[in-house]
DNA sequence: GCAGTAAGTGTGAACGCTAACAAAGTAGAA
DNA sequence: TTCTACTTTGTTAGCGTTCACACTTACTGC
């Protein structure tokens, strides 16, 4: 009884899943008409294709990977090698990039770096190498980053998410300084001349060209760009640098690097009594969906992840087909106006 | 000249990567003895380890997965098939899935699902069978979704987060139903007697069990569990269903079906000039990191994520292995205390 | 001293696919 | 008719691994 089961000759249950060799067989071709029917080669007469396809249906057959992977020493793969991959941004970047390959009949093999050291970099590429991906998408906004990607001698292409492109690595981003130019210009048309900015950490690409915006904004309009205070980018660290302020007021409008940080200082000046956008305004960046139902609804400037990954994967695949474009994309960010800013007084 | 660089003669670059053959001979063993050592097979002497092992140094070796396996039938692959995974909680269990998964030697492959459809899951699942993954991690809390993998035969080990396990697909949850009761008895301990649920919406799972475990707290205590009202997970949703609330009072404590929709909630009562907690309290759910700098800072039942997603991958590690253990496992929540609950009135 | 066992190593044949080439058939032009 | 060119199909040889097995050598116990 137990051996029915398994007993080759009884058992009609298929051994292994179908190759091509089964479905010729079936459609009464060679197997290589039938891969030419699976790789749509136009060589093929319509009568036979037919034939190939009903068998292709009948015996459920699916091309196997390993297989063809072998031989054209291409994968189908692309990696995605991402940080802080749980955050609004770098998620919905990610869902880009995934979306975008999946159409193009890529798989998308993701690695997460636990935290951003230049061994942890190199393990992950290491990783994906292991995997013969055909290309790697770096969603690491560090600047540490791209000098370790530099190290290695990756062999396949490489666009990374946030840099400027070079001739090693592609580089695709939103463009932070003229995002932050139009926040600060934003604040400033309404009259503020006293204009701080809560930065994020300076090891991040896109902290750094926030920062930088924001002082070439208040340059251009005379006005001093001198209260800057660091953050972590966590609402945590909002919160400590808005009682701070709080509590020795410098400024009638912040610019703060990102939403969650925007969302601790919110907090902390509601404590202290201090009203936004009356005594303060405030912008923050990203514009992740909750920002418009902060306390007041949040000022932003907005960037379009999914497209940034989208465009990616655009930049990928020319490389990937021998058709390498430009080395560098960049996508414009888009000033959301909610109630956290008005005119100072 | 540019014939110098591609001439197979001159050119001094590796035509290809090494493979097992290449160390086998710069050892002076067979290919065999070399595909030993790679795999950590004990019967091979220590000495001639030692000499493969510096052939595969010098020659930067790197084992060919497609050709392993083609002959193994196994990719080393596990696919996360997973929907809204820019929201906190899948993402998050996402990641504790990459991090288990790789640790334990694995790829992990993505596929996000644009929309929640049975076409949709469909294709998904045979995405992955095209890239013959060895199990697939479901993230896709919809009622429906199990009814879609039930419908294919997969052919590869499936757990599926959120879920009761049965014998096609194991389970991995957080026990959400605990997490409800956790919170209502939190509030009828501080003396609330009228207390309201707004709710996920009820073709997902998860917000099912929290609307059972809200009633059911309420029934044990003797309480009227008649106030529900379902949102879409969204902090817009919250908002809605907060301006109703504020309108028409109708209880002195809220359980909120998320965080995101409790910060909805938040702002609408406080447009209303409800004060939180002394007028009504409120509960979330999730605990992400912002939740803690919401106005005032919010009750919540943490979900710990990152442990469901690694128990997802030790159990799908067991199933690999041979060796089923429990069809289902359940990570407990906990409740954590802020200032947006207080005793009524 | 000889079978019996174990450890270490090598040989050959798959795994399922594509690339390159060969062969057969078809049609139009000379 | 015959030649050429093209279309369609088949044949063969890998791709780089692992598996099953065979072979050697060394050590055990009687």
């Amino acid at each position: 009884m137990a051996a029915a089961d398994t007993d080759p000759v009884t058992d009609s249950r298929p051994r292994r899943l179908p190759r091509l060799e089964d479905v010729a067989e079936l459609a009464g071709v060679s197997h290589q008409t039938v891969s030419r029917v699976v790789n749509n080669h136009p060589s093929v007469s319509p009568g036979t294709r037919g034939k190939v396809e009903a068998a292709i249906a009948t015996l459920g057959y699916r091309r196997n990977t390993a297989a063809r992977s072998l031989v054209t020493r291409r994968s189908q793969t692309i990696g995605v090698l991402g940080s802080e991959l749980s955050q609004y941004g770098p998620a919905n970047t990610m869902l880009g990039v995934e979306r975008a390959a999946r159409d193009a009949g890529y798989f998308v093999s993701v690695a997460a770096l636990r935290e951003v050291s230049r061994d942890a970099i190199l393990d992950a590429v290491r990783h994906f190498l292991d995997q013969s991906v055909d290309g790697i998408v770096v969603i690491v906004p560090h600047l540490e980053t791209l000098a370790a990607l530099a190290e290695l001698p990756i062999g396949v292409p490489v666009v990374a998410v946030g840099s400027n492109g070079n001739d090693t690595v592609g580089g695709v981003k939103v463009d932070q300084r003229r995002g932050a130019e139009l926040a600060v210009e934003h604040l400033i048309g309404q009259g503020h001349v006293r204009i701080g900015h809560i930065a994020g950490p300076q090891d991040w690409i896109d902290a750094v060209a926030r920062a930088d915006g924001w002082r070439a904004a208040l340059e251009a309009a005379g006005l001093a760009a001198d209260l800057v205070i660091e953050g972590d980018w966590s609402a945590g660290s909002g919160y400590g640098i808005g009682r701070q302020l709080a509590a020795n007021p410098r400024a009638t409008a912040l610019f703060v690097g990102n939403d969650q940080m925007a969302l601790g200082v919110l907090r902390a000046l509601n404590e202290a009594g201090i009203r936004v956008p009356q005594d303060v305004s405030v912008v923050g960046f990203d514009d992740q969906p909750e920002a418009g139902y902060f306390c007041p609804p949040l000022t932003v400037v907005r960037q379009d992840f999914e497209e940034l990954g989208r465009r990616c994967m655009d930049m990928m695949l020319a490389e990937l087909g021998g058709t390498p474009g430009p080395r560098t994309l960049v996508v414009e960010p888009e000033l959301v106006l909610r109630s956290s800013t008005a005119p100072p007084g």
